[in-house]
DNA sequence: AGTTGGATGGTCT
DNA sequence: GACCATCCAACTG
């Protein structure tokens, strides 16, 4: 199980202690899904103009401004759904974004997983997508594991819980950790829109788009 | 290899 | 009624 305290201070510091993470997915009779969390990003409370946290707690943000650890999902763009990690105290807002996992276990499960997330869509299944990138962004990370809003507001340090974090084993350490401006968030405007909250391990093959 | 536009619906103004 | 913390196919060169 993932260390509760290793959430609870700055964002940044909990964006730093995620990278190498492991990202569990457990159900029933089937191959546990597990990824090394490769790409993440900070989003911090309502003065971070790019973090949804900046209307206040709402409906959908609750969870954000919950004890570290837990889940908080949301729907983008209508289609897709993406996985944060709460941080911070209780009552504060914040939140690390995991925007890409390397997969390690349950690779059938999780290209299934992929296509049968497609087809719902109403979208032919990609003719050949490579092992390293069937978790390389935050969608398409939440259609691999199986992640929607069912799962917002769960205990990711819960070691029984379907959807939960593990530690980073001595293998899965960054080799290239680099932090780079967030993704998809210009409008938010300066300083916010560049600021370097997004942290990458460049050794890796399964990182989202961006850069 | 890089750019562009469409799909799609919940959330907040 | 506008705005998205996205993805992918179909373009251009």
């Amino acid at each position: 199980v993932f260390r509760r305290a290793d959430l609870e201070g700055p964002v940044l510091a909990a964006a730093e202690a995620l990278l190498g993470a492991r990202l569990v997915r457990e159900e029933p009779g089937e191959e546990p899904r597990v990824g090394r969390i490769v790409e993440v990003e900070a989003y911090g409370g309502p003065e971070d103009r790019a973090s949804h946290a900046r209307a206040g707690r709402t409906a959908r943000t609750g969870p954000m401004f919950g004890p570290p650890g837990l889940a908080y999902v949301y729907r983008v763009y209508g289609m897709y759904d993406c996985l944060n990690v709460v941080t911070g105290p209780d009552g504060a807002a914040a939140a690390v974004l995991i925007r890409a996992v390397e997969p390690l276990g349950g690779i059938p499960g999780m290209r299934a997983a992929r296509q049968r997330a497609a087809l719902e869509r109403g979208r032919p299944s990609p003719r050949s997508l490579p092992d390293a990138r069937l978790a390389a962004g935050p969608g398409r990370l939440c259609d691999a594991l199986g992640v929607g809003r069912w799962a917002s507001d769960i205990d990711l340090c819960d070691g029984g819980a379907p959807l939960r974090l593990g530690p980073a084993h001595a293998e899965d350490r960054p080799t290239q950790p680099a932090w780079t401006p967030r993704i998809g968030i210009a409008h938010a405007g300066e300083p916010w829109a560049s600021l370097p909250w997004r942290l990458v391990d460049r050794g890796s093959a399964s990182l989202s788009g961006g850069r």
